[in-house]
DNA sequence: TGATAATCAGACATAATAATCCCAATAATG
DNA sequence: CATTATTGGGATTATTATGTCTGATTATCA
């Protein structure tokens, strides 16, 4: 078994932070390529192609068909946050939240052994992805 | 995309930890028949069969064969933490600490955007792993 | 208007994870 | 010693996530 990381989200999602992310970066009036933006972050381009028609669908991303067509953010990027994102792509979260070790009984009134070390850190996570917006992103981004 | 929650760990390591939680439990000099763990947490036999295997390449349980056969944890509960059976199955972290949004570059010199959001929060999930040993598990397990 | 270049869309392919099958090896019990 | 019940382990299948191929649609430009 390979897992390497705590997963906060699908691949599929982290890319979709990268392209967006990317977006946000050249803030370009003109459509930009989604084969470049491939390019760039090394993701396989008619994959990311399809995680754009999604990006397009859930009306974060805007795109321009035909010859001088490309992609643009769909708003400012100071009103994309990553949770909206990742909501995107991989759905939302669980109406009911799910245990760590995985217990169907655990709950708040009869929690499982790590129920209260957990909560804390998957609330803190949430509050990082719905906090971080993409012109922040970006900004920093452009800094290194 | 059906990404549920966030992942610690793999559906391997889910299973083993709740084996081991079950082990600890029940405190039988007896081997415990993997069968009936697998019963009382729904998980799949061959499965789960597999994964014990694997727990005791790696002396976190100790089995018997034949007939009166079965498993019992290697060593006493209080020695054994959750991290040594997500290591175990899932092997162990990696060397370099992973980006969360999957960037090359990013490090403590060369931080992410949300490098320095992400960073005590993974230490936080990794101190939760080696903190918790299996006695206090089981212990507020049967609390319930 | 024909060639070019982009997104759109659905089928297909591959890889990783999860789950199952089958039989050998082991050991207790009548 | 045959029967029964367990783990051991290799091969196989199923499911899901990830990645690719191909052609249609749309729009620009010479």
């Amino acid at each position: 078994m390979v897992t390497s990381e705590y997963m906060l989200y699908s691949k599929s999602s982290e890319y979709a932070i990268q392209a967006m992310v990317y977006l946000a970066e050249v803030k370009s009036k003109e459509p930009v390529l989604t084969k470049n933006i491939a390019k760039e972050y090394n993701i396989p381009y008619q994959f990311l192609a399809k995680i754009v028609q999604n990006l397009v669908k859930h009306r974060l991303i805007k795109a321009t068909r035909g010859r001088t067509g490309g992609i643009n953010l769909y708003q400012d990027a100071s009103n994309i946050y990553l949770n909206q994102i990742v909501d995107a792509i991989d759905g939302p979260p669980p109406i009911k939240e799910q245990c760590a070790i995985g217990l169907d009984l655990c709950s708040d009134d009869v929690p499982c052994p790590i129920h209260h070390t957990w909560k804390p850190i998957r609330k803190a996570i949430r509050e990082m992805l719905a906090s971080e917006n993409l012109e922040e992103l970006a900004h920093r981004v452009i800094e290194k």
